[in-house]
DNA sequence: CGTGGAATTGATTACGTTCAATAGATGTGG
DNA sequence: CCACATCTATTGAACGTAATCAATTCCACG
């Protein structure tokens, strides 16, 4: 099934019956695929219908004057884009692959649908879309008050969590498919100091990244150090030691 | 009546019947004060209704180890607190009023009646909550990268047309009722150094702040200086010279 | 193998923080 | 209406984190 990814997610907040998860597969009217660092949609357009990603990462950014990007959100399988798409006149910021991606095209009758006739389902869905405003509100907070490294380490420890929730970690690794200058434009640094700080949770015994594999060594004092509270990604027990070696 | 900001925020998306906004008004069921610095709602909390803010203004935030706090938001008369209570199990932050307030309490089963049989007037609202959220992105690159000064005259670029679109400003000024202090943890900034940014956007004729009020001298320069584009806050005509000069 | 992107290291600079002290504004009670 | 208390704004000096500029080294891939 090419929606497991977001079956998956949705699961941390409820679970699903055969009947809504079919509905949702059948939603998926095509699926597009695109290469590394191509634009899946970009500023002043308006799609023509919502995203889901099936394979790969992709990234919300805004250009900046100076012509350097700032990643807004990190899109990973089972993440959805644009379930606005038909009020906002047109989109404020692109969204691009970090990775090759498969996105799934979502139809907007069909998602009409599935609001009017499935209301857990429509939670669901809505659920997830006010997870990710509650992630924004967390980065902002990040990138606001925390240092570079504090701020690095507390973004791995989500990217952990989310991946997990999609069904895509083992023990405390997964796949970290960006490249250092695409994380630093991610939490706001350059790409030089991004590495120090890189260097340093590696020196300090938290963490190993190679291969663009991340293994998180000791999540304890990770969490610690990160200052991460999962509270905010609103998954049914996040934060537990259960939810945290769930999948070991 | 009331809730005259937000219907005017509203407008500047679509325009309403009168019956629609007698709708909205019904909606209220009562209205509660609190003080400066009071919270509105705490985190960890499931609120019972939806707030509306109608006098005075608000922020969202976070506290942080070290006891400071973060605001991820500001709040000013028309603005929604809270779309998603229904939703999430509990708030991941919370919202404190930063001078007395006035706070509309809108009822879940007047808004979902609202919401079946509005659709116009249910766009409308939607359409609100995207635009914080939009907001919401563009602090993040605030945040991330851009330097203090041209933060501060972004956020204050912004507040001016917010505040303009819930009627509140006259020419290019508005009542700004927060301490410089505020201001700073609202940007990520010392105290001090906010306090010496302010005084360079003072020096350089940009702006004039005292008594709580700001005029912004020179639009033109200010969002030029501030990297300045209104696109995400999705109004009608905004950035348009009309829009600009709307009220004069 | 060789080539180009990605990662790493070093040296210097600058933006913003921190700590500390002073001045100004605001509000309250006598 | 003044005196005092308190919060807010301002200034100064020293420090530190992260940016910048410039080289290398390391890898993955063709």
């Amino acid at each position: 099934m090419t929606i497991e990814p977001l079956i998956k997610k949705l699961s941390s907040y409820t679970d699903l019956s055969r009947d809504e998860k079919q509905m949702l597969e059948a939603a998926v009217v095509s699926i597009d695929e695109f290469k590394k660092h191509q634009d899946i949609i970009r500023e002043g357009q308006k799609p023509e219908h919502m995203h889901l990603m099936l394979e790969g990462w992709g990234c919300r950014y805004k250009l900046l004057e100076d012509g350097k990007h700032h990643t807004m959100a990190l899109i990973i399988p089972g993440d959805l884009c644009d379930m606005h798409i038909t009020l906002l006149e047109e989109m404020d910021h692109s969204i691009r692959a970090l990775t090759p991606v498969k996105v799934a095209n979502i139809s907007q009758t069909q998602l009409n649908h599935i609001v009017d006739h499935y209301p857990r389902l429509a939670r669901a869905l809505l659920w997830s879309t006010l997870v990710d405003e509650s992630i924004l509100r967390e980065w902002l907070v990040n990138a606001g008050s925390r240092t570079a490294d504090v701020r690095l380490a507390h973004l791995l420890c989500e990217m952990l969590l989310r991946s997990r929730a999609a069904g895509l970690s083992e023990h405390d690794s997964f796949d970290l498919p960006m490249t250092q200058e695409e994380l630093a434009e991610t939490i706001g640094l350059t790409p030089v100091h991004l590495n120090r700080v890189l260097q340093k949770l590696r020196r300090d015994g938290l963490i190993e990244l190679k291969r663009r594999r991340l293994v998180i060594i000791d999540w304890e004092r990770m969490t610690s150090f990160g200052q991460f509270r999962p509270n905010y990604l609103h998954q049914k027990s996040s934060g537990s030691r259960s939810m945290q070696t769930a999948d070991r």
